[in-house]
DNA sequence: CGTTAATTTGAAGACTCTCAACTGGTGTGG
DNA sequence: CCACACCAGTTGAGAGTCTTCAAATTAACG
């Protein structure tokens, strides 16, 4: 956490957002600042989607949105999809777009005056990504895929105009900030509060679950330095209390980084 | 942090916001559970507020109302005034009002599943408190007046009333969603991340200042207990972290409890 | 002026961080 | 196919920071 030389912010936050409209796909900031390590442009662009046969349209943005708001939309919607490891925006980059997340993972990322990087949230499929584009005019984070993701892109114009002609849109805008607030508290007094193990043991509840091959819920983690990054404790720590848990039996790994979690116990060492 | 015994969310979280319309105004819940301390009902109702001439209406929720806006105000907007240790509201009442803060200082808690508690957030005059009443059922913080409070209770009709007939409520409620996201991620990043000496010094440069007799600006800190509440550490090194400060200088005291700042010497030591 | 609450201070121990070395998997080039 | 470099993860040991528990000191209040 007082880790890392001094990176980030200043540097390397010009062309992101930039002439073309999709997301600005950059490296994942390495932490030396060192040579560019992953592929170069990850966005695919797969067209415009049909936002009223989306997937998942209920948990989406315009989940409240009936026919004859689609047709207020006349800006393109356009769908990306882009590697892990990508940059969808910057922290500084000019805000001219939301991003609704359709699959994958996301972190969002602010940088320390040191430096160092905590991460401040994350994303799940069905969250809506740059808020902050509706009222502001730059991004507040940097947003790093952290697996391979699925993602529309929608202009702020159409927020606008949506929102004039609209009130449903409203009422889910306000409930996407809602849940951002809720999620920033719940970052603070479960993830940043109490012993590194507490935290990791909170961290392990929370992330989400997918049915393993035998149906038993198993969950992929993240590398130990971004899970360091969400608790406010080194790398090192993180990878500690993790192997901790494996030998203790609490967690038992299935592929390679991921698990089978004994969610009695990790609710015990998460001190409920 | 990891002290006190369990208290606070389950019991005591009855009447609030109950029969009367005004902020419930309970006593600062004790740590330990003990006897009532403080006043009894310290809430003064001071009538019907003029919003159109209030003077921090353009800091307030109603900044971009217009004459014809107010007239879709049918029902009463009460201002209150509570003194210090009040509680405006709890953690599970039933939301049916926004609160805008005039004057003074409030404190938002959540209580952890121990029974301690960590401030995520403090709110100051212009700020609108329990936003979560628009979109929810329920208050998800405890609101407590750290200085004696004038507020304006705001139903949540009236929001939803305007919300439908005039978009200009619109932008300040999101402006406010908004400024409560930043000021979560801040709080992450800035007062819970780093050393306790770093986050002091974080946070002795956030809190407002007040001009001096000699129009040196002076900041009145808060219990050595809220600050430690704020930045996640012990009473104790709350303590000494502010004694260890005014040993070195780097704040001076001259009322009680009430210092000047050496901003550049804090800057330092919160690592910028 | 006596009592209670809040703050300060001490000392010992627990917990994290730091720095460094080691491990195992991956990818590259010979 | 092997040797090598590289990287993320793991582990150790020592230093340093916080917490804990207790006691002393200072303000607050009837």
């Amino acid at each position: 956490m007082r880790r890392g030389p001094a990176q980030g912010r200043g540097a390397d936050r010009s062309n992101a957002e930039g002439e073309d409209n999709g997301p600005s796909c950059k490296q994942k900031p390495s932490r030396e600042g060192d040579v560019v390590k992953r592929s170069r442009i990850e966005a695919a662009w797969r067209g415009q989607p049909e936002c009223q046969g989306c997937s998942i349209r209920d948990l989406a943005l315009f989940a409240d949105l009936q026919q004859a708001d689609f047709n207020l939309i006349h800006l393109p919607i356009d769908e990306f999809e882009v590697e892990a490891g990508s940059v969808l925006y910057n922290g500084g980059d000019e805000a001219r777009a939301l991003l609704t997340l359709r699959s994958g993972l996301v972190k969002l990322v602010q940088y320390l005056s040191d430096g160092s990087q905590r991460i401040v949230r994350l994303q799940r499929p069905g969250d809506t990504l740059g808020l902050e584009a509706t009222v502001g005019d730059q991004y507040e984070h940097t947003a790093v895929a952290l697996r391979r993701v699925l993602l529309c892109r929608i202009p702020v114009e159409v927020i606008h105009r949506l929102s004039q002609e609209t009130p449903r849109l409203h009422r889910q805008l306000m409930m996407r900030w809602h849940n951002n607030v809720r999620q920033a508290d719940t970052w603070l007094t479960a993830l940043s509060t109490g012993s590194a193990k507490a935290r990791v043991a909170r961290f392990l509840l929370d992330i989400p679950k997918e049915a393993g091959a035998d149906g038993v819920p198993v969950c992929e983690l993240l590398s130990r330095e971004d899970i360091g990054a969400m608790l406010g404790v080194t790398t090192e720590t993180a990878s500690r209390m993790i192997a901790d848990l494996k030998r203790s039996g609490v967690i038992t790994e299935r592929k390679l980084n991921t698990f089978v979690c004994n969610e009695d116990a990790l609710r015990v060492l998460a001190g409920e």
